[in-house]
DNA sequence: TACTATATAGGGCTTACTCTTATATTCTTA
DNA sequence: TAAGAATATAAGAGTAAGCCCTATATAGTA
């Protein structure tokens, strides 16, 4: 019964991807479709080289390339997305005072700001045995003033 | 008048620095020293790549490695840190539910999580004006109960 | 001043990605 | 349902970031 379902909640987002491809003027492609689905069907963040392995069972032909461009794409029409920050060269900072990060998802600028209520967020408890946390943070991501301009125009 | 305090703060920063190095049984070397103070001087989070290039003007022989390993030096003993989640290859994640992420520093692992109050977190209204926000998350870092328990052996 | 431990420069290597191009596939519309 | 146009894919070369190794140099110490 259960596996009934799971096979039903699949099934019925690969048709709301296939909507979602259409209407983005995307085709539906055997490989899109794999990604897709090898996507969804973990829950441990992958890289594309993870996706990949997984992908290849199916189609082994199947390039890296294309699965990395493909999870772009997927993240581009909101099918997925990219966890916070990841894919970008190491960066570093030497203000120690409490603030906080916006990044711009266009230029990869990293901006500081500072709202006092984020600087001690409560952890849920059951968290608290869970993780030993060292770091916690509000992250902001979304476009800046400049890009914003730019692309407007 | 300003340049003056500029200047003091940046003294007492740099003693501060030695002391620190000196606690942690690191020697104070004028490469440590330039990565550090040009780290302080921007706050434009750089890259390794970008530390070079400012510290280059001082001692024109510094090599890119040096810069990248003292930056993570810097960080370790508390001197600097690394931008949230920068640094690691890029990672997709297919569910579209409100949650939230854990990574833990040791293994890399991103762990979901979900806590209610942290869906909706109230943005300043400063800066709704200033960029336009697509996401917004708390996110954690720490280490996990694997690696915690992997360490203390 | 000399000794020991640590740091650095340089260069080669790996990994994660990006770009280019020729071929293949989807989707449309006639 | 066949043909054409637009888009996607595979393959492979190219690039950027970062890591590792080793010989030399330097800081801290006694």
């Amino acid at each position: 019964m259960r596996e009934v379902m799971k096979k039903m909640d699949i099934e019925m987002k690969l048709r709301g991807f296939e909507d979602r491809c259409r209407h983005n003027g995307l085709k539906v492609t055997p490989q899109r479709t794999a990604v897709y689905k090898a996507l969804i069907g973990t829950d441990t963040h992958p890289t594309a080289e993870k996706v990949c392995k997984i992908v290849r069972q199916d189609i082994s032909s199947i390039s890296l390339d294309t699965v990395n461009r493909t999870l772009l794409t997927l993240a581009e029409i909101g099918a997925a997305f990219q966890v916070e920050g990841t894919g970008q060269p190491r960066r570093f900072d030497g203000g120690l005072e409490d603030h906080q990060h916006f990044r711009c998802i266009k230029c990869g600028k990293i901006v500081d700001f500072h709202y006092e209520p984020f600087d001690n967020i409560e952890i849920p408890v059951h968290l608290q045995g869970q993780f030993q946390i060292m770091r916690k943070t509000v992250y902001l991501e979304g476009i800046c003033q400049t890009c914003s301009a730019t692309t407007s125009s």
